[in-house]
DNA sequence: AATTGACCCAACCGCCAGTTG
DNA sequence: GCAACTGGCGGTTGGGTCAAT
């Protein structure tokens, strides 16, 4: 019974068996590709021996014996990364794991679906479209839904600054449909888990300001602590000023791949991601998402199926 | 102690794109 | 140009585990 149950297609009369691998299996697949490499996956299970698909043999090598994995609980930064690729690039988790070292696709998958998926929907976020599933937000306070709409206009604005950056070096590429307006996840995120409130990222005022210059990594800067009226801060100056009321020191750095503001002092000020500087245009802005872009793995068939 | 339900994750399936003959 | 083959990817499934009742 419990043969017929992982028995699987046939080939070349050889019944092909299906299921969880044994440790036997793991073994074979294991010396053989230590000796051989993998070669041709559809004639590898013949050569090792195994009654598998080459495709199970190629699952199983790619997701789990492969001896540069990494396995265990994703740490919070990882997460972070995962959450800020998945706003860029949606379910593409193949191009997520090449910015993740050590985790596989399907690992970032499957965490993605069962834990940030549901934290995101418990902080009122669509897992989608990391937008507000409705009014009713994690934050019960109205200044905090005033500056959730503050992030998605910078987010919105982030986003079409990145397309037009991309389609320079795409020209051919016909022009992209507005891009959805998008939070900044991360910035959230780190609210949630760090207990903090939703006070970060935006310029005041209920206008869109210009965004702030780029700065380069490790750069010690200066964000001027702005309030709308709601409660909203935001980045305002890579500043040469002293650092007075208002003024957060901090510094930039790239340690998740992505440029990243970092108060000096751990506060409840500016905390998160930089995003929004990036939506700058001009040649630093540009080359800095050039190469990020390579970063994340972006094949020219995710660009165009990101703007076709 | 037994049952139930939620959670986790390995593995499979189907689709698609690239390559080859 | 076309069909067959191959590899890669994302969605889904189902079995194991564990905590709650």
């Amino acid at each position: 019974m419990e043969n017929e149950r992982y028995e699987g297609r046939r080939c070349n009369n050889v019944v092909l068996k299906k299921g969880p691998w044994s440790p036997l299996e793991d073994q074979k697949l294991l010396s053989y590709i230590h000796l051989h490499g993998h070669g041709s996956w559809a004639s590898l299970p013949s050569k090792a021996g195994l009654k598998r698909c080459g495709k199970s043999c190629r699952l199983r090598w790619t997701n789990y014996l492969r001896p540069d994995i990494k396995r265990g609980k994703f740490n919070l930064q990882e997460e972070d990364t995962i959450i800020q690729l998945h706003a860029l690039v949606g379910n593409r988790w193949s191009a997520i794991a090449a910015h993740l070292p050590k985790r596989t696709g399907n690992e970032i998958k499957n965490h993605w679906n069962t834990n940030l998926k549901k934290k995101m929907i418990k902080m009122g976020l669509d897992p989608v479209t990391h937008m507000p599933i409705n009014h009713r937000l994690g934050c019960a306070q109205p200044k905090d839904f005033a500056n959730l709409c503050h992030m998605a206009q910078w987010e919105s604005a982030r986003l079409e600054a990145e397309a037009r950056l991309v389609r320079r070096q795409f020209t051919a590429l016909p022009p992209p449909p507005p891009p959805p307006p998008c939070f900044d996840v991360l910035n959230a995120w780190e609210c949630e888990t760090t207990g903090g409130t939703l006070n970060c990222f935006f310029a005041g005022g209920s206008s869109l300001q210009s965004p702030a210059p780029f700065p380069a990594f490790g750069e010690e800067l200066a964000v001027e602590d702005v309030d709308d009226g709601g409660g909203a801060k935001g980045i305002m100056d890579i500043s040469e000023e002293l650092y007075g009321d208002g003024v957060t020191p901090g510094v930039v750095d790239d340690s998740l791949g992505f440029p990243r503001f970092t108060p000096a002092d751990d506060g409840n000020a500016v905390v998160g991601g930089w995003w929004g500087s990036v939506a700058r245009e001009d040649d630093v802005a540009a080359d800095y998402w050039g190469s990020s872009l390579d970063d994340v793995a972006f094949s020219n068939r995710d660009l165009r199926k990101l703007f076709c």
